[in-house]
RNA sequence: GUGGGUAUAGCGCAGUUGGUUAGCGCGCCAGAUUGUGGCUCUGGAGGCCAAGGGUUCGAAUCCCUUUAUCCACCCCA
């Protein structure tokens, strides 16, 4: 029991730590070139900035969250999302007041209490982007773009971007109003969940999986069909922008994302299987509803690296793979150890990938090691090579040797 | 929270209708003339058969409980 981790959580080491690397790092890249700043926030805030945040009737503030009471009676809750956090931090360090926009990106974890399954933990990992300042949707298309380019180059090809737009406040009046009077006249064919949450929150009942609900559903109005003038003039200039920019996209009606804080435009990239990668979108009000002197327009995603890791086995991409070791140091016998640790030293020193033996091994099981970790040459250090002065670098592959002077070998890897 | 599958060596798996010291492959360690890998051969280490209880002369195998894990629903990344 003791060395079992707890449920619903990853160890990251090897093959899927050095995926996790690679794919931060072509993350980060990118970003650069965007121009977009990292940010890392705590891994917990008061529970208030979710509850206030993601809001009160989503599943994750209502049941999932990990929640506590810290030692001081402050009642503390680990991030279930990337958004809050990023949001409170903009507000809190005045990110508002220098030149607009602010864009920033994170790798975090986010906790959620649920059971696990395939592509969903307790703990997992994101990627996310929050677009602080902008009311253009020229601000989606940036991170669109950013996540084609995102993709692509990670070498995955079945995402599909989805796309929707869920309107503001004021076109969901018009709207829940509509809706709440079709859902009503459809009420004793809705499952009891349905039936309540209708009342609550009836864009909700869209995204319902009950088979029952999802007939009813089908016939529903749309979000898309009561945006008002801006909302829809938005929605419009982001389609022919993103066709403009050769991004394939499919308007898809039934995505209203889970999370209280979206406006507008909401999209997904979802897998062949219909899964959901990444989901993010506009949330206009979410800064005014946590801190009501302001009043700035944002964007953002989250984009799962469990789930891209998922992804790269289902279309079977490799990554680019981990560099292996240039040259193993063989030493023999007790006197050659500091002379060949020194030649070890030098290498590295050099930025050359070296490896020696620390398990007082023979010769022979130098070579085997050597050749089971994929060093590409060896060399092996003895009284005879520091007699001489000189050593047999063996290329792993070929099996050819080269004799060279000891303070010459470090030059055989560096060019020179 | 609800439902289904699984649990035997580091990993992947066998283990017959309950019957002796629980096996195989991979991996690990060592050796095959003394200082050179891969292939082959030989040997070795490593298991409280998830945990607890029960049935039985006898349980990895049958029954009960618990735990873990995987998958699905809800929801999401």
């Amino acid at each position: 029991m003791i060395t079992q981790r707890p449920k619903g959580t990853q160890d990251w080491y090897g093959a899927n730590m050095h995926k996790r690397t690679i794919i931060e790092a072509i993350a980060r890249k990118l970003c650069k070139t965007y121009n977009i700043k990292e940010v890392i926030t705590p891994a917990f805030e008061h529970t208030i900035l979710f509850q206030r945040g993601v809001g009160e009737t989503t599943d994750v503030v209502q049941k999932e969250m990990y929640t506590f009471d810290d030692k001081g009676n402050r009642s503390i809750t680990l991030k279930p999302e990337g958004t809050a956090g990023a949001v409170r931090a903009y507000l809190e360090n005045s990110l508002y007041a220098e030149s607009q926009p602010t864009k920033l990106f994170y790798f975090t974890q986010a906790f959620r209490y649920e059971n696990p399954q395939s592509g969903r933990l307790r703990q997992h990992h994101q990627f996310g982007i929050e677009f602080f300042g902008s009311a253009s949707p020229l601000a989606e298309v940036e991170l669109i773009t950013l996540l084609t380019q995102f993709m692509k180059e990670l070498g995955l090809k079945g995402a599909k971007l989805h796309l929707n737009s869920i309107g503001c406040g004021n076109c969901r009046k018009t709207y829940n109003e509509a809706l709440l009077a079709f859902l009503k006249s459809h009420e004793d064919q809705l499952c009891p969940t349905c039936r309540e949450r209708m009342l609550k929150n009836p864009l909700r009942v869209i995204d319902c999986k009950v088979p029952s609900c999802k007939v009813i559903v089908k016939d529903a109005p749309r979000t898309i069909e009561y945006l008002d003038e801006e909302c829809s003039t938005h929605f419009e200039t982001l389609k022919s922008l993103l066709t403009e920019l050769g991004i394939p996209y499919e308007v898809d009606t039934g995505i209203v994302r889970g999370l209280d804080y979206y406006t507008k435009t909401v999209f997904e990239f979802v897998n062949a299987e219909g899964f959901t990668l990444c989901g993010g979108g506009r949330y206009d009000n979410l800064i005014h509803e946590i801190d009501e002197k302001q009043d700035i327009p944002a964007v953002g995603f989250g984009f799962g690296i469990e789930r891209i890791i998922n992804e790269l086995a289902a279309e079977g991409v490799e990554l680019e793979a981990e560099p292996s070791v240039e040259l193993y140091v063989g030493i023999l016998g007790q006197e050659a150890k500091a002379s060949a640790f020194k030649i070890v030293q030098k290498l590295r020193g050099a930025g050359v990938i070296a490896e020696t033996d620390y398990m007082d091994r023979s010769v022979k099981a130098q070579m085997k090691y050597a050749n089971r970790i994929g060093a590409k040459n060896t060399v092996i250090i003895g009284a005879d090579e520091l007699a001489n002065n000189k050593a047999n670098v063996k290329n792993m592959e070929t099996g050819e040797q080269v004799e060279v002077s000891l303070d010459k070998i470090t030059d055989l890897f560096t060019g020179c």
